[in-house]
DNA sequence: TCCATCAGCGTAAACGTTTACGTTGATGCT
DNA sequence: AGCATCAACGTAAACGTTTACGCTGATGGA
């Protein structure tokens, strides 16, 4: 490929003068500078940031790993993140760090050799030596809709206030019975919090709730559909019900009809995360959200200022909201 | 940031040692091995790809460029990029190009300047402009889930026969009055092919298509909903809807239903796609599929075969497939 | 006329690696 | 003893930039 000097002997001058034309900094002629751009676009130049960043010691790189969950919201906060990044001239390059991020590591890893600016990991809970690992970055890290507790910066919504105002939101329409369906009781991140959020707000209105309501599952699209299954045989069945994600308000939704249960007048339903598919289910889907375009837009923005200021990272709880449809 | 000089400092050998260990090369004794790496544990050193890619000119680095549509499988197409990637030691790096690829060219300068060693566009549809770039471009360049007219090879499926085989499959069902719902009529690539496969089915299958059946959109959501009240509102009304997407699909079926007609009983349908929203939907949608994640895989093999042997790539039409749902 | 100033440009070092090539000492063989 | 061989390492150049510093000639002012 042509470099630098190629176009220099091209025009004449020395290579100082052109990497100063490239850079628009000054201290040549309007001559010069025509010559110059003219002969890097005749020979193809594309000036080349690898030996520039490494000069200048700064990549302008943001680096983010997400989990290999084959998640509907993965594009709108891949989408904030970059978008964001881009208007500041950062590239972003991106990782999968496995189904439950076993894969953790390896990604930090290549994300520090790459020289990264800042790291965004999202969705992933970080294990004690992941954590240990980052806290020896010398590069600013933020956790998106997962957390840390021990310092990392993270952005989320509060999945218990969310889940009780969830279960609020049902409670308030009338219902009394409303089950939870869907939370892994091993993610103490998006699961038990929202379970517990959950049974806040039943105690908080003194309604009890028979062990039965609570049907722990993956987040998933099935343990909507098992989840319902269950709620259905049971003698004391639920009439409403909280899915810790839309897809599981889906498998919920579907099975209730094949059951011949009619949402929301036999059962209502609220759903979690607000994603494309709450609005395209039919009825649409009243969901509590996450914002996942903001969470990765405000993500690169604490990256960039916590880069120019070398300050350290808050973290910060976005505000959920309900958005109701026609389910409840 | 620690650099290789510093571990050499530590343990006494030269950096060309050091560099040797850290790439296994051999050429050193256990013992010295062993001092390096703990050294290098020690003071948290990460070797520097910047620098190293700069003196092998190969940064093991393909690009990658979205569009910016908020589409439901971006996620898939990435993923099926990254894996096979990371799984030839690649990173991806990825950009957004606008909501029509506006900002194509710009990304695809920042791809070289950023010396990616293989490029993929997914979805966008090139101008002349770009073509003309792409071919000057000294790596290799895929296109994925679009196409070119000037020889930029590329990965899809055949639009045309599989909008040919949606129809046929509604026609096989018994289905006579049917239309078709959502292309975007500008849309030379996923549009205009679609709706000529659908014209194609009617005639071979000696069946009129009256023009009101036909009602273009945007492959959106919004699209089918349009279009429903449309066709709901014909004298001589369609039994049967090709969606030229899941989206537009589930736009049909749920306005469908608000008009009181039951899917698949008074209406048929069938989307295009095959998203994971097709067998979330009430009733689980009938679709054609885009095989988006083997369609990224199999963009970075070709890009990385291309790469090591120099050959040119070849277009690579993958087979579309009908999953049988309920909506039919 | 002389000097200061400055626009316009060149020189060379540095960034952190990789790697061709050279060097050293030990070992084995005859 | 003499030599070849080889493991184990060091030296230094190179990758393509950026940038501090220095230089030159023209210009203007006194």
């Amino acid at each position: 490929m042509p470099t630098i000097k190629d176009v220099a002997t091209m025009t004449g001058v020395s290579i100082a003068t052109v990497s100063r034309v490239l850079n628009n900094q000054g201290g040549y002629s309007e001559e010069t500078r025509e010559k110059i751009e003219s002969a890097a676009r005749e020979i193809n130049y594309y000036r080349n940031k690898m030996a520039a960043s490494l000069k200048k010691s700064s990549a302008r790189i943001i680096g983010l790993i997400m989990p290999n969950a084959p998640t509907l919201f993965y594009g709108d906060i891949v989408e904030g993140i970059e978008t964001v990044a881009s208007r500041n001239n950062y590239s972003v390059i991106i990782t999968h760090a496995g189904e439950d991020g076993t894969n953790l590591m390896d990604c930090v890893s290549l994300m520090a050799e790459r020289r990264v600016e800042g790291l965004i990991i999202a969705s992933i809970s970080l294990d004690e030596a992941v954590e240990n690992q980052i806290q020896n970055l010398v590069f600013p890290v933020v956790l998106v809709s997962t957390k840390s507790n021990s310092g990392i910066p993270y952005i989320k919504v509060d999945d218990q206030t969310a889940a009780y105002d969830a279960t609020t939101y049902l409670i308030k329409h009338g219902h009394r019975a409303v089950a939870i369906a869907g939370p892994n009781m091993q993610d103490t991140i998006a699961g038990l919090p929202r379970v517990a959020g959950y049974r806040q707000a039943m105690l908080d209105h003194n309604l009890p709730v028979e062990s039965e309501w609570i049907h722990s599952g993956t987040f998933s699209f099935e343990s909507g559909i098992e989840a319902m299954h269950a709620f259905f045989r049971l003698v004391h069945r639920p009439d409403a019900v909280f899915a810790v994600s839309d897809d599981t308000a889906l498998g919920i939704m579907n099975t209730a009809g094949d059951l011949g249960l009619r949402v929301p007048d036999d059962i209502a339903v609220i759903g979690y995360d607000n994603t494309r598919v709450a609005e395209m289910a039919n009825p649409a889907l009243t969901a509590v959200s996450q914002p996942f375009f903001q969470m990765g837009a405000k993500a690169v923005q604490k990256l960039t200022t916590a880069i120019d200021s070398g300050q350290v990272i808050e973290s910060e709880i976005l505000k959920h909201r309900i958005f109701e449809r026609r389910s409840v």
